[in-house]
DNA sequence: CTGTTAGCGCCTTCAC
DNA sequence: GTGAAGGCGCTAACAG
C-alpha cells in the first residue's frame, strides 16, 4: 500500500489536483475557504504526505542542506553541526549528512552526492588540506563546487576556502581567525613562563592546524621568544597521545621515574583541544604532572572537554555560531551579496593547565 | 545554467535516454561496449550528475536514511550516528539528521519529514518517553510509524519501541539491556562499598533513565542493601550538576569547607555518563574530591569523557555498533524476516571514580 | 477562483 | 541490443 497522492486528495475531495495543491502547499492564491477545509480534510482522513521528492522535482529545491565533515563524533564537528542544524530548521530545510575522514577525494564524491540530491546548499566544515599529495584530489573537488554553484547551488566553507576554487556566486567563506588567536594565545602564555615552548601539530597540509602553528610562533617571535620545535601527528586524540609520549621522555630525561624529572620543563601547545586531551593522557601515563611537569594549551574549548581536569587553557571557538553563520551565509536571502566575511572572534582562555608552577 | 541531463547527455552521445540510462546506471541490460563507452564520454564531457529526485521520483526510493538524535552535540548521539553513518554508507545512502530534543512532537514532525522525503529508512535513537504529558504526541508518533512502515518503510528504535507503536513489519528494536547492566552495576558497587547509594537521574517517564534506575535498585536489593534515594533532574549535564550541588551540601553537612565533610559518604549513581560529569564537577566546585568524600559512577562510557579523572566508573556500550545494527537492520536484505533480536551487550568498567577510599 | 495542460528528469515496460 | 511511450507526484503556466 503505497503512501497517497495528491490526486487522491484532490478526487476525494472532488477538486482538481491544481487545487489541492493550492491550498495544501502555500501558493500565491488562495482557494475559496469552504474548498480549502474540504481539501483539508481529505488530506488528512487519507494521512497524505507530500512527495518532498516530486515537488523537488517540479521546483528544482529540494529543502535539503548538505553538511561535510570529517567525523560526526568528533566534539568539533559535533558542535557546528548543531549549530547547523538549528539554522536549517530556521530555513525549514533538512540537514544531510557526509563524512569524509578529510580526504578531499571523498569529500568530491560528497560534493557530487549532494549536487545529485539537488541540495539547496553545502556546507564544508573540515579543515582544508594543502598536501601535494591531495593537489590532484583538491582540483576536483574545487571543479565540483565550482559546477554545483555555477548550478545555483550555495557553498560556505568553515576556515579556509578550497584550495583552487573560483566560484563566485554563492560561494562563502566563514574565516575563522586562527592564526590572529593562536597569537594571542602565544603572547599570553609568554607573558607567565619563560621557558621552552613546544609545538604539537598535525600533519602538514592541514591548514588549521598549519594557521595555528604558524600564528604562535609569530606569537612568539613578538614577544622576542625563539621558536617552537614542532612535533606533527595526526589531528586526533591519538596523535597527541602520540606525541605527549615523546615529549614525556624528553621531559622525564634520565630518570628513572622516582623523584623530579630530570628533563628540560615545557609548556606544550596542541593545535586543537583533542589532541591537547591526548598529549596530557600520555604524559599522565609517564607519570608526569600537570602543570608541574608541563604546561599545556589547546584550540577550541571543546564543551565536553570544559570538565577536564587540570582545566585545558584554550582558544574558545564559538564552534556552534560558526555552523550557523555558515548556513545562514548559504540563505538565498542573507548572505547575498558580497557582504563582508562573517566576523568569527574567539578568545584566549588560559586556566589550570598552563598556571606557573 | 542548470544542471545537464540524461537526456542532453543521450543526445550529445547520439543515443536515446532509454540506453543512456542503461549505461549510466546499472540495469539488467548490458549496452554494446561501444556505445556505452561514447556514452559515458559524454557524460563526462557535460559534467552530468544523475537526478536523486527524479530517480527517486520514478523509482519510489530515495536512498536516504533518516537519523533521529535528540541533540547531535550530545557525544552519547554523535558516537551512535558515527555507527549509523557507517552502516549507511555500505548501503551506499546518505544520512538524513532530524534534532528533536526528545520532544516526541518533534520526532513525529521529524518521521513525516522523512516520510516525505521517501526515507527507505528511519533510525531513532533518543530516548522514549512515557510521561503523560507525552502520551498524546506518542500516540502520534506511534501513528506516523504506522503510516510509514506501511507504506513500505524499514524502523528501527534504539533502546525501547515507541510506546503504542504496532507496525510489524519493518519495525525493529535494537534492545539496550539497560536493566540488567545497571543491576549489574550495582552488585558490582556493592561489594566493595558498605554505605549509602545515591542515584541522579533524568525526569520521571524517560524510559532509558528509568530503566537504570530500576536495574540499579533491583541489583542493590538482590545485594542485600537498602533501595537508594532518587534525585531527579534532566539528562544532561546541567541536570548532573544541579543534582551534585544538593548532594555535596549534605555530604558537607555542617563543615564549614574546613577539615573533613561532617556529613555521610555515599556512592552516586549518575544514569549517564555527561551527568555523573556533570555532579562531579558540582562536588569538586563545593570542595569535595572524588573518591575521597564521595564515590560516582556512570552509565555509557562516552569516549571523550574517558580522560576525564578520577577515571570515571561506567557501564561501557558499544554504541557506534548500536548505530550500526540499528541501520543495518532496516536494511532490505538482512535484517528482515524476524530474526533475533540484536544482541546489544554492554559491561560494567569500574575505574578510579569508585575507588573504595 | 478553479480546472486543464505541460512538463520537471528519470526509469521501465513494451515493440522493434 | 535499442528506441519509443508512459508514468512517478507535483507545480506552474495558461485558459475558463
Amino acid at each position: 500500500m503505497a503512501a497517497s497522492t495528491l490526486t487522491e486528495v484532490a478526487r476525494l475531495a472532488g477538486v482538481s489536483p491544481a487545487t489541492a495543491s493550492r491550498v495544501l502547499n502555500g501558493s500565491a492564491r488562495k482557494p475559496g475557504k469552504d474548498i480549502a477545509d474540504r481539501v483539508r480534510q481529505a488530506a488528512d482522513s487519507l494521512g497524505y504526505i507530500p512527495n518532498a521528492q516530486a515537488q523537488g522535482l517540479a521546483k528544482s529545491s529540494s529543502g535539503l542542506i548538505g553538511l561535510i565533515v570529517h567525523d560526526i563524533a568528533d566534539p568539533y564537528f559535533a558542535a557546528i553541526a548543531r549549530g547547523v542544524q538549528e539554522a536549517a530548521r530556521e530555513q525549514r530545510k533538512m540537514v544531510l549528512l557526509a563524512t569524509t575522514g578529510g580526504a578531499p577525494a571523498e569529500e568530491k564524491e560528497a560534493v557530487a552526492a549532494f549536487a545529485a540530491r539537488r541540495a539547496d546548499s553545502i556546507v564544508i566544515a573540515g579543515s582544508r588540506s594543502s598536501r601535494t599529495e591531495d593537489q590532484e584530489d583538491n582540483a576536483e573537488l574545487a571543479a565540483e563546487l565550482d559546477r554545483y554553484c555555477r548550478n545555483g547551488g550555495r557553498v560556505a566553507v568553515v576556515g579556509h576556502p578550497v584550495v583552487g576554487a573560483s566560484a563566485q556566486d554563492g560561494y562563502h567563506v566563514v574565516a575563522v581567525p586562527n592564526q590572529e588567536l593562536a597569537g594571542a594565545l602565544a603572547a599570553k602564555l609568554a607573558a607567565h613562563w619563560g621557558g621552552d615552548f613546544v609545538i604539537i601539530g598535525g600533519p602538514e597540509g592541514l591548514l588549521t592546524s598549519d594557521d595555528r602553528i604558524h600564528g604562535f610562533q609569530e606569537g612568539l617571535a613578538k614577544a622576542g621568544r625563539a621558536p617552537a620545535e614542532i612535533l606533527r601527528s595526526s589531528f586526533n586524540r591519538a596523535g597527541g597521545y602520540e606525541a605527549g609520549l615523546k615529549l614525556a621522555a624528553r621531559i622525564k630525561g634520565g630518570s628513572t621515574g622516582t623523584g623530579e624529572p630530570a628533563g628540560p620543563k615545557m609548556c606544550i601547545f596542541a593545535v586543537n583541544d583533542v589532541m591537547a586531551i591526548g598529549a596530557a593522557a600520555a604524559l599522565r601515563a609517564e607519570g608526569l604532572r600537570i602543570p608541574r611537569d608541563a604546561a599545556i594549551a589547546g584550540f577550541d574549548d571543546i564543551e565536553t572537554l570544559r570538565d577536564f581536569r587540570p582545566a585545558l587553557s584554550t582558544v574558545s571557538l564559538p564552534l556552534e555560531e560558526i555552523g550557523r553563520l555558515a548556513t545562514r551565509a548559504t540563505a538565498p536571502l542573507a548572505g547575498d551579496g558580497d557582504s563582508a566575511p562573517q566576523p568569527i572572534t574567539g578568545e584566549v582562555t588560559l586556566r589550570r593547565s598552563t598556571e606557573a608552577a
